[in-house]
RNA sequence: GCGCCCGUAGCUCAAUGGAUAGAGUACUUGGCUUCGAACCAAGGGGUUGGGGGUUCGAUCCCCUCCGGGCGCACCA
């Protein structure tokens, strides 16, 4: 890569000027004036050398001129005494002809080859809705799966599901005494619609976690239903819990296939709490008795809290279930790192279960990694399911839908691929909002606002890629190629080849919003190429022009991609 | 009260310690008889919450104050 290339020659060149270099840093210039890439070292070493920032610049820029490549054109000292770097039209040909040739793999890099990942997220607690929160973590979770995919590593999702505890409870406490107004059962008869039978259990668990908190004695039941779902010896609760179990979680896999998240792991809390208490158990050195419960006390000087690990019920809690978690994974697959993402609501627990992994298993609390994304909040405030106050991600989808729907043009498509490609729009305009700021941060979920068509938003970057689809339709059998009577490098050009160098921070830093935020540059960047240039005029610098066409294509296709954002051909 | 996170244009958000802090949106205007107008072009809009410090250079690092979010023992 072009990068290493120039770093290496920075290295040499200071090498020679007797510079122990430590750090050189490279950045890739967002202003033509400033050339291509740019580099501070002549600043950051002034001092050093006992030079002025530009003598020293000078210095350096007579040792790197001594190395002539056909890749730089020109390296020029700026403002205070930076170093520009502009690359030759000749690099840029040979880069863009790279990008052509690389196709899907455009992009792609080997930082992780090798290594396995395991990336867990959307979480949803089988007996509670999908909401837009467990969208926003979806949808989050999966473009990082498939940023560390395409950064080379063998990649797993998984999927960790609450399918036992107080909100299961209370939900299977719910579906038993929630009263109807014939007075008959009102559980959903077996051939009922799936949404039929999903309402009930939410209506089930708001009805009975408002009874829990109002009502002493429906507590105590509830309680008792809980530990019956543990060691299955209510005959009633398991029947009633199993049906729920089962729709819940026929309810959620629609949702993955619409949402293009396919999980090669599903976890259970059922599973990881039997075995996250035989482990607590086994380590009485680390966790102690308090109060009846057995608790793992944080180092308050770190800002750890103690935290109740089994409760005086002897029932594993979040945190002995999420370490045996750890644990399990790693026994199914060995990975080398396991990210697991989850709203910050949970980031002090998680920091306090990381610290209980460190002594209990040191090797895999080193490869665990916790990312936390912010809220999806509303205008209005917090969501909560017990007072029916939710946004659920079907309902999210279908109103986004509708307003897709409006926009197609009526003649142009088939009944069935409209409804087909208006979901497409929906959902990329709904995951592009997520994805389109850093992920550590609350959302403010507006639907005008949010849920945008136009300008930076995903149905943007679909429309643009449709017109390169459509434009190089046009172009069939019409000679492509990266060098024939090109003129001059021109921006687009140049913004395509950002490309690879994006998807490495996104790696990085995981992050997701480098490439969004990216994709949109490069579709203005397009777009105003597209209004300022007739492309099929039969001109000699059509071949070209028709390369940069379809490096743009590309480039959106594998981006989207990269996003989980599907593109459609036509729209 | 303690801990963690956040505060950038009217609104929603970008910016790798760098060069003149950028987009979208809203508002005002212009552009469809040329490859897709979910598009393009132009305009105004900023004490980066306040104050101090470190640095050649701070939206970014440190301190402090103000404002907001989340968490602080048997829910997840």
């Amino acid at each position: 890569m072009i990068r290493e290339q120039l770093r290496g020659l920075i290295q040499n060149a200071l090498h020679s000027l007797n510079l122990e270099e430590e750090i050189v840093e490279l950045e890739q210039t967002t202003d033509p004036l400033h050339g291509d890439y740019a580099t501070n070292v002549a600043l950051m070493y002034a001092k050093k050398a006992g030079l002025n920032p530009r003598e020293l610049a000078q210095r350096i820029t007579e040792e790197l001129s001594r190395a002539p490549s056909s890749d730089i054109e020109k390296i020029e000292i700026a403002g205070p005494g930076f170093i520009n770097f502009r690359l030759s039209d000749e690099y840029f040909s040979g880069a863009l002809d790279n990008a052509l040739k690389k196709s899907k793999k455009w992009g792609n890099n080997e930082t992780l080859a090798g290594k396995k990942v395991i990336v867990e997220y959307a979480d949803p607690n089988p007996f509670k809705e999908f909401h837009i929160g467990h969208l926003m973590s979806n949808t989050i979770g999966e473009s990082i799966a498939r940023i560390i995919e395409a950064s080379g590593a063998d990649t797993k999702r998984a999927c960790y599901q609450g399918d036992v505890g107080m909100h299961v409870a209370k939900a299977v406490w719910g579906m038993i005494w929630i009263p109807n107004e014939s007075g008959k059962p009102k559980k959903p008869s077996d051939d009922a619609s799936l949404q039929k039978k999903i309402s009930f259990i939410a209506e089930s668990y708001a009805f009975g976690a408002t009874a829990f908190e109002a009502n002493p004695s429906v507590k105590e039941q509830i309680a008792g239903i809980n530990k019956n779902i543990y060691s299955r010896e209510g005959p009633q609760t398991n029947e009633i819990y199993d049906w729920g179990r089962k729709v819940s979680l026929d309810y959620f896999e629609t949702i993955y296939k619409k949402l293009g998240t396919k999980f090669d792991f599903n976890f259970f809390e059922s599973q990881t709490g039997e075995f996250g208490k035989k482990v607590v158990l086994e380590n009485p050195a680390i966790f102690e008795k308090s109060d009846g419960a057995i608790v793992y006390k944080g180092d308050e000087s770190k800002g750890l809290h103690t935290r109740v690990f089994i409760n005086s019920e002897g029932l594993p809690t979040y945190e002995s279930k999420e370490l045996g978690l750890a644990k399990i994974k790693y026994d199914i697959y060995p990975y080398d790192t396991s990210i697991v993402i989850t709203g910050n609501e949970v980031n002090d627990y998680f920091r306090v279960i990381l610290d209980a992994m460190s002594k209990v298993f040191p090797e895999l609390a080193k490869k665990t990694v916790h990312i936390s994304h912010g809220m999806l909040r509303l205008p209005s405030g917090k969501m909560s399911s017990r007072t029916g106050d939710v946004i659920t991600a079907e309902s999210l989808i279908a109103d986004t839908k509708e307003r897709a729907l409006a926009k197609i043009s009526q003649e142009a498509f088939l009944q069935g691929e409209k409804d087909i490609l208006a979901e497409k729009v929906a959902l990329g305009a709904i995951k592009y909002s997520i994805l389109k700021q850093a992920s550590g941060k609350d959302i403010i979920f507006d639907f005008e606002q949010s849920l945008s068509f136009e300008g930076d938003s995903g149905p943007y970057l679909q429309y643009t890629y449709a017109r390169t689809r459509s434009l190089l339709e046009k172009a069939k059998g019409r000679d492509i190629d990266v060098l024939f009577k090109r003129t001059e490098t021109n921006a687009l050009h140049k913004v395509i080849l950002h490309f690879p160098e994006i998807v490495l921070r996104a790696n990085e830093e995981r992050e997701p919003h480098f490439i969004a935020t990216y994709l949109i540059e490069l579709a203005r960047e397009f777009n105003s190429f597209y209004a300022h240039t007739i492309v099929l005029n039969d001109a000699p610098d059509e071949p070209h022009k028709l390369a940069l066409v379809k490096a743009v294509s590309q480039t959106l296709e594998n981006g989207l991609n990269l996003l989980g954002i599907s593109a459609p051909e036509r729209m």
